[in-house]
RNA sequence: GAUCCCGUAGCUCAGCUGGAUAGAGCAACUGCCUUCUAAGCAGUAGGUCGCAGGUUCGACUCCUGCCGGGAUCGCCA
């Protein structure tokens, strides 16, 4: 048991015995504020109107109470409403004794689940941008996170393939491509296609341009220029399975897929399974059919198939459009459907999208639920906000936006530019030394976008987001570094101490944030958020850092509490590596 | 118009299911490297928690209204 549960259980013993059974559950145990003595604290106006005593008073009966009744308790001060308590210095030098071994365990659910959790989910005509970093480093992060907490997790993505977007790149390409290919250029396969998107909606605008001053209307003109109508007719020779039009579909798309493939494996992210959005349309047709004979949806005079959400307080959806062609949320009732199948395991599954797809998520379950699929109620939709540059908001069409590949090699240079200036580890070995600027420069990007709130719309200021110094993922890092080096230096293996040594504040404070790990990991995984995680090894890490100033361990005589203090930061440097791991982040020996 | 999200220090962000005097980092200013890695430590300064009510022993936190920002409600994906 942790000093903490200890607490607990004596807390509910002493204040049933005093007050009866029924105020248990309005127990509240905290960490005492650090402007008071303690390392809990009970707070006691729950129990007011059963004492009939003042704050004071009632903290003081219920202090006395607990001292008399065990000898975990060293002493306890009352502070208003407030009842300090502080453990005994061996109660903690106990604990870890026992959390040595293994210091990084969390506990074990009731239920353990199958969890189904896509993320990326990326369009086929573009690279990724920062935006499309957030959604991946948040997936991959929750899904360790919920693997920590013993859940089995499916990772999968969704490729949407299929459309409008990737055939106006398959269009300029064919026009003005002259064969090139990634091969040819040098350029990598999704940079590539995103050129040719580019360049198509550059050309688009212009005949935009040209017919309004023929004198048509801005929408007419979109729906008359001829690129447009190219492009549309290469989605229905597309559909019809035209021969050369799939052919080259196919060979750009695996361009893509090649690109992608480099930036995942540079993020450090994998996936399961990939769904297509090409093979997942026709499911998605043909359950909007069945549920048009159940009634669940029903069919306009025009022929758009619709259903009717007013009862759950939100619109009328489109499912089919009038020309029988399927919307998205058509192809996302069919996945939704064929995850089920492939994986009838899955008892939750969790979707990796923007905030500003709240509403279709909300609509994507109501829809799954009146087609009677049960286990629709387990379907979440795990939102994230946005990433804002000082300019505002990013835009593929505008060429505004932080590319995923340049934020990643930026960040390495960078890396590689801090160590070099301050001097630090000899980098004679190249190879080694490319893995260090790597892990350096991907765990300061990966810290600065986990350590935010999901659902937050967060900012990313190019030149002063990539920080080293701080509350940063480098500084975590480095807090881990400087503890293998102690670890390392003492030529010891085995670090047995006895539980009586003294010990000092910035000690005790470090033991009190390492034994709340677990409950860090249990709530990222409620709340899906890895925030959470990044917050506390933050903490860790500084306590640490105090630690590591205010107590020397190496030069410690007392063999005792030198080896108190290896425990401790070999403790510590296992759950920073851990929590970073979780965080998808490495943390490096050296650095 | 309707629905959802957000509003905390100059900037970027914490603040757990209501608890003590609202916390970090960056930027600014002070100290600390002959002592386990100074990517560090210690400190100074910086706040009407958007505004106004309400709920109660207690509200940044919950409720209502307003103001400001964003997103969505399209036969877009």
């Amino acid at each position: 048991m942790t000093p903490l549960e200890q607490l607990e259980v004596l807390c509910r013993n002493t204040i049933s015995r005093l007050f009866g059974e029924g105020c248990v559950s309005s127990i509240s145990l905290q960490r005492t504020s650090a402007d008071f003595t303690g390392d809990f604290t009970l707070v006691v106006f729950p129990f007011l109107k059963f004492s009939k005593l003042k704050p004071e008073e009632t903290a003081s009966l219920i202090g006395n109470e607990l001292l008399k009744s065990t000898d975990i308790i060293l002493d306890f001060n009352v502070i208003k409403g407030f009842l300090n308590i502080r453990l005994q210095p061996e109660v903690w030098t106990k604990a870890l004794i026992a959390l040595k071994s293994d210091p990084t365990r969390v506990p074990t659910p009731p239920v353990k689940e199958t969890i189904l959790l896509e993320y990326s989910s990326p369009n086929t005509n573009k690279p990724l941008h920062l935006g499309h970093i957030r959604n991946i480093l948040l997936g991959h992060s929750v899904s360790e996170i919920l693997k920590k907490c013993k859940q089995t997790v499916i990772r999968v993505n969704l490729v949407n393939d299929r459309g409008i977007h990737i055939c106006k790149s398959m269009l300029a390409w064919k026009k003005w491509g002259n064969g090139e290919t990634p091969e040819s250029s040098g350029l990598k396969g999704d940079h590539l296609v995103g050129k040719y998107y580019v360049l198509f909606d550059k050309n688009l605008k212009a005949e935009i341009k040209g017919l309004i001053n023929k004198g048509f209307s801005e929408e007419e003109a979109e729906k008359q220029a001829p690129l447009m109508k190219e492009a549309q007719a290469m989605l229905r020779e597309w559909e019809a399975g035209e021969k050369e039009v799939v052919n080259l579909w196919k060979t750009m798309n695996a361009w893509v897929y090649a690109g992608f493939d480099i930036t995942y494996h540079d993020l450090g992210v994998g996936f399961e399974k990939t769904y297509f959005e090409s093979e997942m349309y026709l499911l998605g047709k043909s359950t909007v059919s069945e549920g048009l004979e159940k009634g669940v949806f029903y069919r306009e005079k025009d022929g758009s198939v619709w259903i009717d959400l007013t009862q759950e307080g939100l619109d009328k959806k489109l499912l089919l459009r009038s020309d029988g062609t399927s919307v998205y949320i058509t192809q996302d009732i069919g996945t939704a459907i064929q995850r089920f199948r492939d994986f009838p395991e899955t008892s939750k599954m969790i979707y990796t999208v923007g905030n500003e797809q709240d509403y279709h998520f909300k609509v994507l379950f109501v829809i799954l639920s009146r087609l009677g699929y049960s286990w629709a109620g387990n379907c979440r939709h795990l939102s994230y906000g946005m990433v804002e540059l000082p300019e505002g908001k990013m835009k593929s069409r505008e060429g505004t936006v932080v590319d995923a590949d340049d934020m990643i090699s930026e960040m390495r240079k960078t890396a590689e530019e801090m160590t070099v200036e301050l001097g630090k580890s000899d980098l004679s070995d190249p190879q080694a030394s490319k893995i260090l600027f790597n892990r350096i420069g991907m765990g300061a990007l990966k810290y600065f976008i986990l350590k935010v709130d999901p659902r937050k719309t967060m900012l990313f200021n190019p030149r002063e987001s990539v920080d080293f110094n701080g509350n940063t993922g480098p500084f975590v890092q480095y807090s881990y570094a400087r503890i293998q080096s102690i670890l390392e230096k003492s030529g010891q293996k085995d670090f047995s101490f006895g539980a009586s040594v003294s010990v000092l504040e910035p000690e005790l404070q470090l033991l009190r944030r390492i034994f709340e790990y677990p409950d860090a990991v249990l709530t990222a995984g409620k709340n899906l958020d890895p925030s959470e995680v990044a917050k506390y090894v933050y903490e860790l890490a500084r306590e640490f850092n105090s630690f590591y100033h205010e107590c020397p361990v190496l030069k410690e005589t007392n063999s005792d509490l030198r080896n108190f203090r290896l425990t401790l930061s070999g403790v510590t440097g296992e759950i920073i590596s851990d929590a970073m791991r979780l965080l998808g982040i490495e943390c490096p020996g050296k650095m």
